[in-house]
DNA sequence: CGGTTTTGACCGGCGC
DNA sequence: GCGCCGGTCAAAACCG
């Protein structure tokens, strides 16, 4: 009769674990089901981005400087066919208005326009932390998530970053990055924030910035362009390794 | 009062 | 040549 017990509590403990890790799965899933699917609306946001500030009539090859896919003739030297952009997604409150992407540098803003593929108004923005310095950066509301800043920042700055107390990679609502993009062909050396990235984060997650900062940091001290594509993910692999970092999506 | 934001006008590139 | 579109200019308004 005791073995008879004994033999029932086990059934009803590994009925329990069953039940238990079941419901992990499902968890499990759900969450992979919504990485899964922000990251392929993200992904075609960037692409979509990406091919509209192509010259028309230009393949993907001519990103890399090869050949126009109509004439077929190797471009011009002085045709600037690689631009020296790179994107930053930044999680906020889809009721904030703003367009404001606190990232340590000062911005003036030259214009506004709605474009034709997002009904939510573009902002330009020149950097003024400096006379003379030459980063524009373009912000706007990604289409499929209203949610998401989406800003493009273009040229490199020519003074050192004397970033605000505080101020760090955030919207004015929220601060949590949610991903961020750099482009062809130095994704992480051509990203504006360099040296003095701060990731801080949100909340619970403020330890992270330490860290985020100093894979980034370890990550920009070469100039090896071959291996810059598998830092950056092995960048954002170590910062989702990490049980600590809360990536929003 | 000086710096910033707003917003309509303007400009240049591109397709038709 | 014309129209569309994205980017920029610049005057007026705003703000600390």
């Amino acid at each position: 009769m005791d073995s008879l017990n004994s033999n029932k509590e086990k059934v009803e403990s590994l009925l329990a674990e069953l039940d238990h890790l079941q419901k992990e799965n499902q968890a499990l899933r759900l969450m992979f089901e919504a990485i899964s699917s922000r990251y392929n609306m993200l992904h075609q946001a960037y692409l979509r981005e990406s091919n509209s500030q192509l010259p028309r009539g230009c393949s993907l090859l001519t990103r890399f400087g090869l050949y126009d896919e109509y004439s077929n003739k190797r471009l011009r030297p002085e045709v600037p066919v690689v631009r020296k952009e790179s994107q930053v997604f930044v999680k906020t409150d889809p009721r904030d208005k703003s367009l404001i992407v606190k990232d340590g540098f000062q911005w003036r803003k030259y214009g506004q326009k709605v474009t034709k593929d997002n009904p939510s108004p573009r902002a330009y923005f020149r950097c003024s932390m400096a006379s003379g310095c030459p980063v524009k950066k373009k912000v706007q509301r990604c289409v499929e998530d209203k949610s998401l800043l989406m800003a493009t920042y273009e040229g490199r700055h020519n003074h050192d970053i004397n970033a605000v107390p505080g101020q760090s990679l955030s919207s004015t609502g929220s601060s949590a990055i949610l991903s961020m993009t750099t482009s062809f062909p130095h994704p992480v050396l051509d990203n504006p924030f360099q040296p003095n990235l701060d990731l801080t984060l949100s909340g619970s997650n403020r330890q992270n910035s330490r860290n985020a900062r100093s894979v980034m940091q370890d990550y920009s001290s070469s100039n090896d362009d071959d291996n810059n594509n598998k830092r950056t993910e092995d960048y954002v692999a170590s910062l989702t390794r990490d049980p600590n970092f809360t990536v929003a999506l």
